[in-house]
DNA sequence: CGTATCTTTGACGCAGTTCAAGGAAGGTGG
DNA sequence: CCACCTTCCTTGAACTGCGTCAAAGATACG
């Protein structure tokens, strides 16, 4: 696996679980085909067959679910070091969708190296069997999100998320960090409307949240969090990491 | 582990994954204690800290999200012999909250027997962890029923989830099947208020889908598949059990 | 047989959708 | 470097699905 790609996996895996030495090596060995793909893109189509994970390194992606008009719902998205289908390890077809966001670098991985390594290293195994939980745990808070807040309260929610873990992967703060969605994008995650989600954004203007040029800003994270109600346990971070992250940001 | 316990329980893990004699008896050996609880109770609260998984042996639980003013949602619903917080045998603190919604008889066992029976037989680490994975294919597919379905299809769906779940751990046909949830408890599962979810009921009749006394009526299977656009593939079993349920059920 | 819980119905209001069209921004080729 | 074109953002007006409030029936249970 090329430095950088390793390096972003890594930190998403240490920051849910403490790994050996041993088993960083064996995850640095693991072969992997970087590729270049240009954003909306069909990474896997739903129902596939899979003998190879995918890795997001740069860019973005999403897990997506199609209604028979053509209507997409994103009900998961990847920030740069999330494995975006490690499931597909222990249930090789799928019955998702992965699609860009944005031009990406993916990288892809062998079942079989993931499964050799499981093998060799059982603590490897429990290490991705805990990322597929925290996985379940934002997809689960996702559904109380969509299912019971508001369009505000929703976006922000929302917002606050991808802060915390564009945090986590170092490719910004919380209240300020690169977003290359687009409105259509963060709709389809919301079960919005395009429409209605750039006028909740226009609300959420006078907070003092905004999105331009690809980057969102967000002058005081303890409003969003407020209106929000966002606590970001769910993301089954260590206590030491989660409490660092529950305080105020550098702009409080 | 008494004999319901197990047969339940391992008709749910033998639905996605073949297990041998000694996987099998190592499943058989572990350790339970069963207990009696009474309707809309919580087992778990979140936050907590786990030490044993809880496996629903009879009833019906539920795995929510509570808002600051307690309104909840219900994001996932397990019937017998789901384990539902398997969870947090790798993650052992919770971000979540189960409760049950009927009267129910749940299955505490600890985590230490689960980690060393993975130890042992490495084949159930990878029969746990698909077993997560499906859980989060159901997730996955509750955001898209939320986010994007109208009240009709979305209760149309859920119906026809918990008809193939229900078949499948014997407890009834997908046309015909015990539901012994509130009609407040569906309506917390799809993100509408009660008196809606009652009105889209109302509306549902004429199809011929009625609920009386706990118990689920589907005149035609195949009508309601078509209004809520159910395609069980996400439910991820293997594909001769996935084909003989994309079938006609009895009553086509 | 009485009380608590659950279901059903009506009237009204609003959050979010739909349809439609104008404006900004960014990328591409001449 | 400008003209063009595509994609994305923004705004308005009218409509509607679902929520809210309120109250009356039905059902189950002790």
């Amino acid at each position: 696996m090329e430095a950088q790609a390793y390096s972003v996996f890594l930190r998403r895996l240490l920051s849910r679980s403490p790994l050996g030495e041993q088993e960083r090596d064996a995850i640095a060995a693991l072969h992997a085909t970087p590729e270049r793909i240009a954003a909306n893109r069909d990474i896997v189509r739903p129902g596939e067959h899979r003998d190879h994970a995918c890795l997001v390194v740069k860019g973005l992606a999403a897990r997506f679910d199609q209604m028979r008009d053509g209507q997409r719902q994103l009900v998961a998205i990847y920030v740069p070091g999330d494995m975006c289908d490690l499931h597909s390890v222990p249930v090789d077809f799928t019955g998702w969708g992965l699609q860009t966001l944005a031009p990406s670098i993916i990288t892809r991985i062998a079942h079989t190296e993931l499964r050799e390594a499981i093998a060799q290293h059982p603590e490897i195994g429990m290490v991705f069997w805990r990322d597929t939980v925290a996985d379940g745990s934002i997809l689960a808070k996702a559904v109380a999100n969509v299912g019971r807040r508001r369009a505000q309260p929703r976006l922000a929610h929302l917002l606050c998320e991808l802060g915390v873990r564009m945090e986590l992967a170092e490719l910004g703060t919380r209240t300020a960090y690169p977003l290359p969605a687009t409105q259509v994008h963060l709709a389809d995650m919301l079960g919005l409307t395009a429409v209605h989600l750039n006028r909740t954004f226009r609300k959420l203007k006078p907070e003092g949240v905004s999105m331009a040029a690809g980057e969102v800003r967000i002058e005081s994270w303890h409003r969003l969090v407020e209106t929000a109600e966002f606590d970001p346990a769910y993301l089954l971070l260590p206590i030491e990491l989660a409490h660092r992250l529950g305080e105020g940001a550098s702009t409080a």
